[in-house]
RNA sequence: GGCCAAGUAGUUCAGUUGGUUAGAAUGCCAGCCUGUCACGCUGGAGGUCGAGGGUUCGAGCCCCUUCUUGGUCGCCA
């Protein structure tokens, strides 16, 4: 008898003949008669492997008989191409199996309690608690391949660029701007904290005083807000700064590792440069700062059209200053009154007060929210001036320019996706540029920094710092691939002096700065390089690559919304010994 | 913190206007079958209807509270 060699990769009709050994999971098996059938599945795939029972030592036989499961066997057989010998004339033929000598019991398995097959939809919890039998799922695992040869093709990339991998402390300190941090109590001191990373970002400014001028990181950050179906508490970025940079030699660097990935990856062929688009313009043309240009219907300001058209809801708000801005969706005009109220209840979550629509019909009448208020001729004008005619739909909403915008946006995005109007094989990546530097806080009564507190302002509006401050522009750029953030970098301050003023802007005492980032501001006296970078979300670029609805699914180890681990069921509680040791005391809740 | 949806067998779900013993599929168990490949056939077991309270002669269904999951607004330098 030939050597059995260990099977590991597909087996294809090549190897007929060849004596092998297959381990792996039973997916499905099934005792007829004497003939066990076995669906063995491993990393590559599922086999189907043939016993005969009866030509078997006895306990192969009741082993096999009973084999229930994801039990994991060895099996010692024949590659053959099905048919060869067949008893049955009517069984597909021409199909690889493997013809069965033993079978041999590794490790017995519980039933259970999903379904570990592709195409069957479980409820995500019972999914999460069971994850390490849902990663056996075929698909499940290509996701983590995809993954894998994501941060591979990355690390090929940038590593031919000069750059190296430093890595940064997970253990560091709480900072006042930005998400809510985790915090982890110190042993040596109680009711002191490290807080973990919500990213490297000041680390990596350091390594640049430090004269590490290409660095980069796959960096594990976490921030302490509520999740969402593309958010999770802990993610990974892959972030990186350089020294003596403008941003297009940062951005080149990027578009770079894009069209690795992409090429790599998917085998998708990236534009040489990205297209750029101001804030500002996508703001006012998608209403968004991550715009989805995969489709049209951009966003007009009527202002002007309907200035005096009679309809009180736009002449107050255009009279409050506020702005009217407007949609057509094409040929979307068979809409019904239902579907519209929905799409009015829709923009009402982005706190606009409503949306009026207009539909232009065949013999000329405008099935319309408002038509009736408009006097003379104006709902011609404004429907012409957007272009709308018969079949189409005109949605027009009227506040504040940044919620107007906004809303608007929203709308936009959800009738491209229900009236078909996105080729998902499309990949269309942007940069967005001059972002604001900093953004007013209602809540907090003061103004925020927009990106972050270490953005360097443009050259051509550093005189508007003192004047308009709300005006001035960042040199800050995102990227946007498909509507989504991709991520988001800029140049940063490396004077000392601006780095202090930045911080007052934000509302930080010079008390307050040295204590929180003394350090930072100390650092920049000491010939500090000119520097800036950029960082990308790992786990949103696979999520598009894999076409994934969650971000769920493409980690490993996902958790919950409200940041639970439902396997290992944490958070949990501590003992009394170790809250003693750290002088933690927990309140009662009332 | 707000809003929306869901929670019924191991799993996926149905359950009408509040009315007999809460059903189906699949899985599981037992039996039959020597070419199955979502095999098939026969039989069986399996339920704190998320939890607590209320209304009612009677609650899976109505009301209140609460927990969990998902989506979302706020939040996310």
């Amino acid at each position: 008898m030939n050597k059995r060699t260990h099977y590991c990769g597909e087996i294809t009709r090549e190897h007929a003949g060849k004596n092998v050994v297959l381990k792996g999971w039973v997916q499905r098996s099934r005792n007829l008669g004497g003939l066990i059938f076995i669906q063995l599945r491993d990393r590559s795939g599922i086999v189907q492997a043939v016993a005969d029972g009866t030509r078997m030592e006895a306990e192969h036989f009741k082993t096999a008989e009973s084999l229930r499961g994801e039990y994991v066997v060895e099996i010692l057989g024949t590659v053959r191409m099905r048919g060869a010998d067949a008893v049955n004339p009517q069984m597909k033929t021409g199909e690889i199996e493997v013809y069965a000598d033993a079978v041999t019991v590794i490790n017995a398995s519980k039933t259970p309690p999903i379904y570990i097959e592709d195409g069957v939809s479980e409820q995500e919890a019972v999914r999460l608690k069971y994850r390490y039998l849902d990663l056996r799922r075929p698909s499940v695992q290509n996701i983590l391949r995809l993954r894998y040869r994501v941060m591979k093709s990355i690390r090929d990339c940038i590593d031919t660029q000069g750059f190296i991998e430093v890595e940064t402390p997970i253990l560091t300190k709480s900072t006042p701007e930005g998400a809510r941090d985790y915090l982890v109590p110190y042993r040596q001191k109680p009711g002191l904290f490290y807080a973990l990373p919500q990213s490297p970002q000041i680390y990596k400014q350091l390594l640049m005083v430090g004269g590490i001028d290409r660095y980069y990181q796959i960096a594990r950050c976490f921030r302490d807000e509520d999740g969402r179906a593309d958010r999770q508490a802990e993610f990974t970025q892959f972030d990186m700064e350089m020294s003596f940079v403008e941003p297009e030699q940062i951005q080149s660097v990027i578009e770079a590792v894009f069209r690795h990935v992409f090429k790599t990856v998917v085998g998708v062929d990236l534009a040489l440069l990205f297209p750029r688009l101001t804030w500002r313009e996508a703001m006012n043309r998608y209403g968004s700062d991550k715009p989805d240009l995969r489709f049209g219907m951009e966003l007009s300001d009527v202002s002007e059209t309907v200035k005096g058209c009679g309809f009180t809801v736009f002449e107050n708000a255009l009279a409050n200053g506020q702005i009217v801005c407007a949609i057509c969706a094409k040929a979307a005009g068979d809409l019904s009154r239902k579907q519209l109220d929905a799409l009015a209840e829709f923009v009402k979550t982005y706190h606009v007060k409503g949306l009026a629509w207009a539909i232009p019909q065949e013999d000329g009448s405008v099935r319309s929210s408002f038509a009736k208020a408009m006097h003379g001729d104006s709902m011609e004008k404004l429907l012409s001036a957007m272009d709308c005619g018969a079949g189409d739909a005109l949605f027009v909403i009227a506040d504040q320019k940044h919620t107007a915008l906004t809303a608007m946006g929203q709308l936009r995005l959800k009738l491209g996706h229900e009236l078909n109007l996105i080729d998902e094989k499309q990949y269309n990546l942007l940069w967005i540029t001059e972002f604001p530097l900093v953004s007013w806080d209602e809540e907090a009564q003061r103004y925020v920094a927009e990106h972050h507190p270490f953005t360097s302002v443009m050259d051509e509006d550093i005189a508007l710092m003192e004047t308009d401050i709300g005006a001035v522009r960042a040199k800050a750029y995102d990227l946007v691939l498909n509507g989504v953030e991709m991520g988001s970098g800029s140049i940063r301050i490396h004077r000392s002096d601006l780095q202090a003023r930045m911080f007052e802007t934000i509302g930080l005492t010079p008390e307050e700065a040295q204590v929180k980032f003394g350090f930072l501001l100390e650092a920049f006296q000491y010939g500090t390089p000119p520097h800036g970078g950029f960082a990308f979300g790992i786990d949103r670029l696979v999520m598009v690559l894999c076409g994934a609805e969650s971000l769920r699914e493409v980690l490993a180890f996902p958790k919950s919304q409200a940041g639970v681990d439902m396997m290992m069921d944490t958070p949990s509680a501590v003992s009394d010994d170790q809250l003693d040791m750290l002088k933690l005391k927990i309140q009662k809740s009332l």
